[in-house]
DNA sequence: CCTCTCTAAGCGAACGTTCGCCTTAAGGAT
DNA sequence: ATCCTTAAGGCGAACGTTCGCTTAGAGAGG
């Protein structure tokens, strides 16, 4: 395609033999500083840029990471991707890595094998694996085949059998929680997802903690588990508010944002207003949750620092051969107050 | 970090030359049919993967394409992002290739350094280019070199220097004009972007191109121009229902869903309802849009076949030299009609 | 029996690096 | 004068491929 500039020819130009300009630039070399300036000047009057297949052939590294992760349906944006990749390629540019992305196969036999061959025909070096849920065949995949990657997200609640970091969901939810204790709530209903979900279940256990904490009862009548959508939010809130006056709640934790939104709409639909009359939150922050009316409480999450600490733990796993204490690391995610709960102002 | 199968090996196995070995796994052998098997056979027996670095240091190619994007800011998720992602790799898959994506730099400098080492290092092939503006520096920075791309969008409107393909705003604009005429409004305005961006422009000509259609008069004071944001839409929206009677629309096309969102706020504050009393349509039809109250009629762009039809046209180029005609292509988008504009009820 | 042709496979070279060991010359110490 | 040390840089090899030319042997044709 183009004519490749080569270390021979900046060696000819610079009158020293080329692997001498290989040790200067990777300044390796015992070279007079004569001689050094020579072969920069030389460098730079070609433009001569080192080849990256000679280089990976020769070291045995691609200086690369590869990265799927799961497409999110039509009706739903996937909040967090464009954050997430930004920060791991900015984190990854900074120590001359970059990160490949591939597609993601639904049938697990051709994901597994993606993986291989990604990593087998030298490709990459390593994965940042994401959205992990019970019994992801990838992990142990991967773990026995001494395939080096790390994760966003867990596979179970204590599990330290390889690299991750993961938002502590249970505390977001507590949290959550908390507020609307504080802003007087007593009946609080919890919007959950199907127990198959790992994240779902260990935010839907948060709910539990917070209300235990605020020394509340839990009441199995007001937790729904449903798909996280905005239908199910809407039914599940629909049935919550048909409950007798005694055990209605006045707030609904919902763990998504879509089924808050959901959630509201029901409200709407039972001549309610929410945020005034029931108080409603979501997670995850999504960029519209700020333009609903009213605008939505959430949690968000720390996307960008976790991008960067999990590529930053990746490489350097790479380059010297273990990670950087700790291994696996949970962080709390943030409360963000806006109408659909700061504008409570209870009928009584 | 594992020991690699090679040739070699193989070839061992086999009792033939590596060569032998390398000519059969790319099908350009002249080689018996038993020799052939037992090649097959060694190469299961050892899972060799052949090396991607040897491969593509002899080829001189990487079969890899990169690309960068301008992340969205917090407050706005990027629509299309996961999309247009996923169908570019899978559309890559199936010729051998991958895509690298690679961190964003605002700093124009910075930005072309970066395509210009990822090529001349010979770490991708080529470029997919997005969201295209009005003297964008890259595009004669690549064009210049000779370093191969396509691109989603364009820079003037009838600009054919280089291979892209684009959503045709106007026509998608000047459909939603058309509905809302259907519909019985007669005096539609628009939120625009400032002048400076080309797809603004190019969507607001759709404005009055579906007017004119219609036979209706274009009023310049009509026409609000701001950054796309919630806010600004929300502003502009309430100067426009403060204009006198004679002139006050009834209909409001904006030219992306978040000015949409804020619209329809500012319909609500002065006490109307959007849909009902006023008609509102957006552009992008952003995930959130089914979910806002009520429902936004949006304009869908077909991304998927663009990222895929994008991915390869550039793949053509690579492997023959040339693009399949046409080189620059326009495709429409469709028009999704919601309660925002369906729930019209004249109030006379 | 000799030459020609064809098939099956071998072989040398090259792609652009990096790595580790070797050589050379100069200088200082003995 | 001899030996040792050190600085500066050369050199061969290897990383795993693919490419194109060569060769051995078999069969055909005269």
């Amino acid at each position: 395609m183009f004519k490749p500039v080569t270390l021979k020819e900046v060696a000819a130009k610079a009158g020293v033999s080329y692997q001498t300009v290989s040790k200067v630039i990777n300044s390796k070399a015992k070279v007079s500083p004569e001689t050094e300036q020579r072969i920069w000047d030389a460098v730079a009057e070609l433009n001569y840029t080192p080849n990256y297949s000679g280089r990976s052939l020769r070291q045995q590294r691609s200086k690369t990471i590869g990265y799927t992760w799961e497409p999110s349906p039509q009706d739903q944006a996937n909040p967090i991707l464009d954050e997430f990749l930004q920060s791991m390629f900015h984190a990854a540019e900074e120590k001359g890595y970059y990160l490949l992305s591939f597609p993601f196969h639904t049938e697990e036999k051709k994901l597994l094998d993606t993986y291989r061959e990604l990593y087998y025909t030298g490709r990459v070096d390593g994965f940042v694996l994401s959205r992990l849920n019970y019994g992801e065949a990838s992990v142990p995949y991967l773990l026995q085949r001494n395939i080096p990657f790390v994760a966003f997200g867990r596979l179970e609640e204590d599990d330290h059998s390889f690299p991750y970091m993961d938002v502590d969901g249970a505390r977001g939810i507590a949290q959550a929680v908390e507020h609307l204790v504080e802003l007087g709530h007593r009946k609080i209903a919890a919007l959950a997802w199907p127990d198959d979900s790992r994240v779902g279940n260990n935010r839907l256990e948060g709910y539990f903690s917070g209300l235990t904490k605020a020394g509340l009862a839990t009441d199995p009548r007001l937790v729904v588990r449903g798909e996280g959508t905005a239908e199910v939010g809407s039914e599940a809130t629909g049935h919550l508010l048909s409950l007798p006056e005694e055990i209605r709640p006045t707030a609904i934790v919902s763990m998504n944002d879509l089924m808050a939104i959901g959630a509201m709409q029901a409200v709407r639909n039972a001549g309610l207003q929410p945020g005034r009359d029931i108080g409603v939150t979501g997670f995850d922050d999504t960029p519209t949750a700020r333009y609903l009316t009213p605008p939505l409480t959430s949690i968000n999450q720390p996307v960008s620092a976790i991008g960067k600490n999990l590529m930053k733990r990746l490489i350097e796993l790479l380059e010297t051969g273990s990670y950087p204490e700790p291994k696996c690391e949970l962080v709390a995610p943030s409360l963000v107050v806006r109408e659909s709960t700061a504008g409570y102002r209870p009928a009584s």
